[in-house]
DNA sequence: ACCCAGGGTCATA
DNA sequence: TATGACCATGGG
């Protein structure tokens, strides 16, 4: 629902910012993955959990044929546990995935969710058990191609040391801010998000705070 | 030997 | 509504 009062972000303050990450990383060509039921484990799979783990993960699913939702929903938990260990929290995960696939088969697979609207799309996805919000829009954005922006620790803790948001916002009111200030843009928000995450995960990690930072305003700082 | 990572759910107050 | 516990591996 919206909050009592909006979140105010203004469209040219986050797009100094966008242009500032894009100047100094470059086009990033995300998600990830080599198609869009890929996205989809990944973002199930990253869940609180650095990206290598997840590769690894993958990669086994790969590797034993079972990265379709067909064969990720008919195999045994234990089976799929085991191929994800790498991932972490791999019983919480063996059963979201295998929810999730399960999901996808019962509508027809992911040719028929794309027929739905963003609004229907992303109510189902939430519907599904181990799928929160943030997952929710992974999916939307970067396999669904919809206009949908993706809100994540990083944003949080980028934007408020940029001092344009407080950081205890609901993700609702940030993703909803974000939107409306931009305007939907897939390629922007694409790009936006991998450009954050880019930035979290590579600039200035080590220190509390990066006086070189390439954002102007100062660096977020390591710590939680 | 810590700390933390591209969250989400569930139990309590 | 809002905290806290829990899930678990691997890298710094």
């Amino acid at each position: 629902m919206s909050a009592g009062t909006a979140l105010k972000l203004r469209k040219s303050d986050l797009l100094k910012v966008y242009r500032q990450l894009l100047k100094a990383y470059g086009c990033q060509h995300w998600w990830p993955a080599d198609s869009p039921f890929e996205v989809m484990v990944g973002a199930i799979l990253t869940q609180n959990t650095a990206w290598p783990n997840v590769e690894k993960a993958i990669a086994n699913l790969k590797q034993a044929q079972l990265l379709s939702p067909e064969t990720v929903a008919s195999a045994s938990h234990d089976q799929v546990a085991e191929l994800i260990r790498p991932s972490g929290y791999f019983n919480i995960k063996a059963q979201r995935l295998q929810a999730f696939c399960r999901f996808l088969l019962a509508r027809g697979g992911e040719r028929m969710l794309r027929q739905e609207d963003t609004g229907t799309l992303r109510h189902d996805l939430l519907a599904v058990h181990g799928v929160g919000p943030e997952t929710a829009d992974d999916m939307l954005l970067y396999a669904f191609e919809r206009p949908v922006f993706v809100i994540d620790a990083y944003t949080r803790r980028i934007f408020s040391r940029l001092g344009m948001i407080v950081g205890g916002e609901s993700y609702e009111a940030l993703r909803r801010g974000f939107e409306v200030a931009l305007g939907p843009d897939v390629q922007l928000f694409n790009e936006y998000h991998a450009l954050i995450v880019r930035h979290a995960k590579e600039a200035c990690s080590k220190k509390p705070r990066c006086a070189e930072c390439c954002l102007a305003g100062g660096c977020e700082e390591g710590g939680r």
